[in-house]
DNA sequence: TTTATTCTTAAGCTAAAATTAAGAATATAA
DNA sequence: TTATATTCTTAATTTTAGCTTAAGAATAAA
């Protein structure tokens, strides 16, 4: 998750990055509203939060300006300005939540998860640098898109739901296959094959091993 | 739009629902936590105000209540508990926002209307270069009108409004044909022949893929 | 080296999806 | 209402993706 700072005091802008990199944000930053609004524009952020103060651009014209085009991406305000009437000017230039410094860091990271909650609930399964995404049936490899068929995903979603585990050749074939008899072509082994080279995995991520006369085993 | 306000003290109910009714929203209250969850459960509400203090469950209890089924109803706290710490626990039981007593009339108005904008906005679906005017049963494609049936449009709609994510056989006869058995004819594949001819999409714009042995995928 | 297991490849086969057409159901107009 | 047109569904046909098999090559174990 990126999030854009427009934010001219340093020190806010260093107590707000170190604290929000800590949680496991990604932050830009921005020191004054007409950089703010440039950054936005040529990188997509997922949370923009924004001074009001601010030299060049204020941050009700960065909200604005920002809101013409892209009416999504949540921004909160972060400002010294306290009074209702302010606030309320705020949110109508189409900021999603407005905050009053001084505010507590707790808070903000709470007011921050909100707009994070609905985004983030695509199961996505991981093995080293593999990323697998259940919901569009798709496979990330060193962020590169990997097309495999139905058999070939549910057999490497098998293995890494499975990670850590042997998986014997019987099992594969019955929770994959879904084939509750004595079973044995080779069947496993070509598609394995066949996941293999579509992942095209250097040596060092050798994270599907074969398990001698046993199975196969995922392990990042 | 259908708020309901859940609060014990028939003073702060009055005033809300008078103000609420004036703004134009469609208003209805309970007066302790019980009822409050209760009456969520029956009908769908657009958004929820809840005081903290509640008679029979607290704010916080009927929060997460509420949450455990339905993570998308904005949930506003409205509450005289202001320290962070307070704040911070009704925001990670899965509130929107939180505001406390005493509080603005206008400036909570204001953060109602941001849980309504996201909302009213999907007017208009797009997936690529095809426009969809979910008000007047309009598809463009390239600026171009086609004139899809009432079903070709209600499973295209389905697909763009699950941009991004594969959508099952089974889930689109449920969804769009809204049969609840097991049922396998060929209808899916002729609606999709025929929204596919009518779109005519040049071979660049693939925006709605067959995934093999799963179903369909929309992506622009 | 011998033997067993796994990997790789290619060809045939199977099942899923696309297409087409025709009849049933539904909506619209006269 | 009846007549007409439109839309929906079913079913048969064609096409295509991908599953399976089997056989030889490569690799690991004995």
């Amino acid at each position: 998750m990126h999030i854009l700072i427009v934010e001219d005091e340093l020190g806010i802008v260093q107590f707000l990055q170190q604290g929000l990199e800590e949680e496991g944000y990604q932050i830009s930053t921005a020191a004054d509203g007409a950089q703010g609004y440039e950054l936005s524009q040529n990188e997509p952020f997922d949370l923009i939060l924004l001074d009001w103060m601010l030299p060049k651009m204020t941050g009700i014209e960065v909200c604005k300006a920002i809101r013409e085009k892209d009416k999504i991406t949540p921004i909160i305000f972060l400002t010294a300005k306290d009074t209702v009437q302010e606030t309320i000017e705020g949110l109508k230039a189409g900021a999603n939540d407005y905050i009053k410094k001084p505010f507590s860091f707790e808070e903000l990271v709470e007011r921050i998860k909100i707009h994070f909650r609905n985004q983030q609930q695509d199961e996505i399964l991981t093995l080293g640098s593999i990323e697998i995404n259940l919901a569009q049936y798709l496979v990330l490899v060193n962020e590169e898109e990997v097309s495999l068929t139905h058999r070939e995903f549910e057999l490497l979603c098998y293995l890494v739901k499975n990670k850590g585990k042997v998986c014997t050749r019987n099992q594969i074939i019955e929770d994959v296959w879904d084939i509750h008899f004595e079973y044995d072509t080779g069947v496993i082994d070509v598609f394995m094959n066949a996941i293999r080279k579509k992942l095209n995995l250097k040596i060092e991520q050798d994270y599907i091993k074969t398990v001698r006369g046993v199975g196969y085993i995922a392990n990042d």
